[in-house]
DNA sequence: AAGTAAACGAGACGGTACGTCCTGTCTTCTT
DNA sequence: AAGAAGACAGGACGTACCGTCTCGTTTACTT
């Protein structure tokens, strides 16, 4: 007669396919060119979802974004192992680059950025996202450094930033591109400046 | 010759300590911690100034801040002559980071940045002031090259931006904080790049 | 050879609680001073029932506060039987104003007759409550006249709209208190209106 | 050079065409037939105005509503002097009855009364809309009792909610018509009443 | 000095999105 | 079955902000 943590759960459970309708509907309107308005209506309506459903699971429009833009740029980039650590770079950064650059993920990551920036909620979620998405970086540069590939003076926080940093700078401006030769060039940069 | 440019001017002239007053007041919003959001009817009204004055001389509330942003963080920083690359971008960069760093400035930056990916006008703004300044960069960087100090196949746009990308992206994300340590390391990295 | 007309019922019985729970808890927050919003979910909430169960017996919310209505002002008035009209119309009428001017049950009443105005169930509970109120006064009228003491002339209808027409118009504006002095100095009215 | 109580107003001024249009709509919405629910997206629409056009100049939906249904039903019933009481009642009552009873009228009548008891600005546009229709009654009454027509006793507050309370009463529960004979009918009755 | 043109502070306007609230229905597990 | 819990679609509420449009006033240049 142990148990004692009851009441697994009572009433309706989660509308996983509102969810996922939600996100997708965010990510999609989120890509649209031009300045299209991403409004909380326009996704319930498009989602043929009542905002209430949103707001009963998100706190805010920029939670809601960030997380179809966590979900959309999700997809993990495989740390990839070549046995050297420029090459595990541009294979690493070309993957990051060529999903980041393509036109959808781009339009969605600077409205995600700009967001973040007003909304308490999606800013913490970014600030998460974020965070993730350095530390596979840094690992590989850690693994890098295990091999003496990169010099003990390093500081593997900057480097990680030179290259997320490129990245972010040209979503967010559109000055250039974001192409396999740019992610080559940087592989070979980082590594030159670790040794 | 009676020439053809006539008509100089009839009527009252712009208010030049009105036009002071806007740009300062939206800075000054922008500066201010928690979320304090940043209307047009706000700045009129801190301003003393009615919104049409502002209507009529700026298109849209997003380059009222891109300007005052502008304005804001216009100091020139001043290009230095070290004799070398890694003295001229240390002292480039250290300035340009405190600049940057200091935190009303890092806040009204992350906020025009933000406003620049929703407003066609603001967005123009910034791509140019982006432009100028990754300009001067380069120009540093060139001098180097003049001087044999950078290698042929250096990609000098990706430096500029491997730069200006830790800048913007530590801003946006406050992830980590902009400090002459930084800026030192940086200007080694990149002369190391580069050579 | 049982017969055919089994399975008289299956499954749990209607909880009369919960009903009395529901009609309680309706004409308590129906009464609650200051604008509380008596909402389906509120009346569910203290009442310890789950909306569906609310709907399960009744179509609306207006028909849960009509019955409600019903119940609480339903004290039957007795039928009084004085001998003169004009002691029928006093007691009785004193007997209704009495329970109808009561804080609670006015509030009640005022309620109830506003939604009645928009919910078609509600409408009709309401023409039946009315119907049933208005058939009592009437027959106390018609007595007087088999008793010789209302003019064959005398519109009953008429005067049984002025003596209700008086309470709601009073609980419905409140402009003016219902009270002993006032049900018997209408009684005399009517009474002598009649001869 | 007395004159000091300057700043007459400054800035554009109340645009008489869309207060016109929204009380007109929201007449015009109230009497639809059926249980159209009258919204103010729905007013604001029709009377191609902004909602907050509305809330600027009233607190609430009631009070639109109550002030629409005041400027429709105010056209002032003239205060008829036939030089009896009961010929001015009978003219009063009259034209008030047909007034009140016309389909588009009562229904205004009955959801205004409604809104009157949910909405605490209503209620009292309500209350005060009241007031001036019974002060205007009782004037006739106190005429009647001057000429010698109304015996002392007479509760003249009564015998107004006589009158208006079957007026009221008729037209929220709709269970008898309001026409010219139950006007004249009660004209009678009152008149009798009082002597 | 009178006339004319533009800029100004004030603030109402049409429109659009926000986030909350409520209704009546549907779903899940329990009794 | 009926119940408690609670998610759902739909839709109205009242607020906030944008960019535009009057007002009446003030400032400059032109006759």
């Amino acid at each position: 007669m142990t148990g004692e943590a009851r009441r697994p759960h009572t009433g309706r459970r989660r509308n996983e396919a509102a969810r996922r309708a939600i996100l997708d509907v965010a990510v999609d309107l989120l890509g649209r060119p031009g300045d299209t308005p991403v409004t909380i209506d326009t996704i319930a309506a498009a989602a043929g979802v009542g905002k209430q459903t949103i707001y009963r699971w998100w706190p805010s429009k920029g939670a809601v974004l960030l997380e179809a833009m966590a979900e959309h740029a999700g997809t993990a980039i495989p740390v990839p192992d070549t046995g050297t650590l420029r090459g595990d770079l541009e294979a690493f950064l070309t993957a990051t680059f060529r999903a980041a650059g393509e036109r959808l993920t781009a339009t969605v990551l600077r409205h995600s950025m700009a967001e973040a920036q007003r909304d308490p909620h999606a800013r913490e979620q970014m600030r998460a996202l974020i965070e993730t998405r350095r530390r596979v970086l840094r690992g590989i540069l850690e693994r890098g450094r295990e091999r003496g590939e990169v010099s003990a003076g390093s500081d593997l926080d900057l480097m990680v930033d030179q290259a997320y940093g490129v990245l972010w700078y040209r979503i967010l401006t559109g000055h250039a591109p974001l192409d396999d030769a740019q992610a080559a060039e940087l592989a070979r940069a980082l590594s030159a400046q670790a040794g």
